[in-house]
RNA sequence: UGGGGGAUCGUCUAGUGGUAGGACUGCGGACUCUGACUCCGCCAACCUAGGUUCGAAUCCUAGUCCCCCAACCA
């Protein structure tokens, strides 16, 4: 059970836009916080009139200080601040300084309500923070009713309070904060709220701050708040990601109050397996090699059964067009192949998943010597991909028929930065400096399976070998699939690859 | 001699006086009509130095390193 609010305190952070987006995503989430739906503004009220109250015990005053003095005044880390002149005022000269605060006789900047506590206090929040200050500007919720805004420290405190919250969970840099949000408790003696605070979350090779993250959308680094690089909620939702994914490492990660900086591996486990059990299989060509099947008859066209789901009995089964001319991923082909290569060569044999085998006897070039299609002959024994003598073959490749196929774009995303920890490279404080200029690649000419023509956006697949995509909610259209890919599928021929490379130069 | 917080495998975390456990990554193997998934195995840690104790990640002392704080932001 959670209640949602929105501590609206500062008239000039325009919230109004963003306020949603937070909400869908939460949502999305799986959270639903019903009709409680709180805004800090809602107190306004009963926070001045708190404000008042403190005026009243004398522990809070006007202060006619400008932002500047008030700064110096506070002192430094090390050196104990002063005491304002005002700080002594009386009590009525202050209750109808503030009353007139509040009704808009003094510009913005002119005056400020102060709690009164302890200018020599080793927490600078301690130094008689500021309560209140004026602002002539219209709140999204509240309008020109209120010229004056209560601080975040104000109106955090008491509107836990007034929620009668319990366990008031916040990150690490609000510890400093405490002594003050008890300090409210305990003058205006209402209902003792706690607040308790944890490390926040840092993944690998990308940032979470909101600040950094801003700077990337205003600079057009990524697309916006929901590109599916970013790891806002958003973001990941446009990715691919799954709410169940999401929380499920949340889960894992658990929570503590030591900084750390979680591998994005880590995530990225998480949202594997959840695709992995309920992603449909389907059969897409990222870059597509035409392949001839020459003792296929010309018009022929049979429909193939093809298994939705290995993980799941229940998703069934869909039919699958073969055809005389095909496409295969042309990274499944290698003239002169390597140890280990499983797939398409010269005269090798492989399955066309839950199709035929079929065997290699021609290589086509271009002019420029670049592979341009491969004449085959398959086995029409080997319907649906059994061979009734037994024999075997290593690879199994996937296909589609290049007379049903859809053109489908594909984007595929990396991570943003090149280094585990963005904010932390040596030598050079930029966090910029190693962004990854390779996180997006646009592939414009994909094939994809018939049966994707009424792909719903926001549907995920799995794409046989090559991973999990979903398609993309914005750009997509009945004329045009877009799919974003979500992860590639854990790919140990890349490995095998890597490590005979490293032989290879040793 | 400012205040506050933190330190356990490469990473994230359990463990508050009694065999340092799990997850991710990595590596090896089995299986396989996805080189996926699954399964099995391996590598791998208590910041340092003293002390208390039969016994210390845990208690004590002294250090070291890291993070946060000087908005009329949140």
């Amino acid at each position: 059970r959670c209640n949602l609010r929105f501590d609206d305190t500062n008239p000039a952070k325009e919230e109004v836009e963003y306020v949603d987006a937070i909400k869908e995503d939460i949502r999305w989430l799986g959270f639903d916080w019903e009709d409680r739906e709180f805004y800090a503004s809602d107190y306004f009220p009963q926070l001045y009139a708190f404000a008042v109250r403190l005026i009243e015990k004398g522990v809070a005053y006007v202060d006619d200080l400008s932002a500047n003095e008030i700064r110096a005044y506070r002192g430094t880390l090390t050196e104990p601040g002063r005491e304002s002149p005002h700080r002594s005022r009386p009590i009525e000269e202050n209750l109808e300084l503030f009353d007139r605060m509040r009704s808009g006789e003094f510009p913005d900047g002119s005056r400020v309500l102060r709690a009164k506590i302890d200018m020599a206090s080793g927490n600078l929040n301690m130094r008689d923070p500021v309560l209140y200050r004026i602002s002539h500007a219209p709140h999204h919720r509240t309008g020109n009713s209120w010229c004056i805004y209560p601080m975040y420290d104000f109106a955090h405190g008491q509107s836990d309070s007034i929620e009668h919250i319990t366990h008031s969970l916040c990150s690490l840099e609000f510890e400093d904060h405490r002594p003050l949000y008890n300090w409210f408790i305990e003058q205006l003696e209402i209902f003792p709220s706690e607040q308790t605070e944890f490390a926040r979350l840092n993944i690998t090779h990308t940032l979470l701050s909101k600040r950094k993250l801003l700077q990337l959308v205003n600079e057009g680094v990524v697309s916006g708040w929901d590109d599916p690089r970013m790891p806002t909620l958003s973001g990941l939702r446009r990715r691919g990601y799954t709410p169940t994914a999401i929380l499920n490492f949340c889960d894992a990660i658990g929570v503590a109050k030591a900084n750390s900086m979680v591998d994005v591996a880590m995530l990225e486990h998480f949202v594997r397996e959840d695709l992995n059990k309920i992603a449909p299989r389907v059969m897409g060509i990222l870059r597509p090699l035409r392949v001839v099947i020459e003792n296929y008859p010309e018009d022929q066209v049979e429909q193939l059964d093809a298994v939705n789901n290995p993980e799941d009995p229940a998703a069934g089964s869909r039919k699958v067009p073969f055809s005389r001319e095909l496409y295969v991923e042309a990274t499944d082909f290698m003239e002169d192949p390597p140890r280990k290569f499983f797939r398409l060569a010269p005269g090798r044999e492989v399955r066309l998943r839950y199709g035929y085998y079929i065997t290699c006897n021609e290589v086509v070039k271009s002019d420029s010597g670049e592979v341009i299609e491969l004449r085959c002959s398959y086995d029409p024994a080997t319907r649906g991909g059994y061979a009734p003598d037994g024999r075997k073959v290593r690879g199994t490749i996937h296909w589609v028929s290049a007379l049903h196929a859809l053109e489908a774009e594909v984007r595929l995303y990396d991570h943003l930065f090149t280094k585990p920890n963005p904010d932390k490279t040596e030598g050079d404080k930029d966090f910029r400096s190693n962004l990854n200029e390779n996180s997006l690649e646009v592939l414009s000419s994909c094939m994809v399976e018939p049966s994707l023509a009424q792909a719903e956006p926001g549907s995920r697949y799995q794409f046989e070998r090559l991973g999990y995509f979903v398609v993309d909610s914005k750009d997509s259209s009945p004329e045009k699939l877009v799919f974003n890919r979500t992860l590639s599928l854990r790919d140990s021929w890349a490995r095998i690859q890597k490590a005979q490379q490293k032989n290879q130069s040793k």
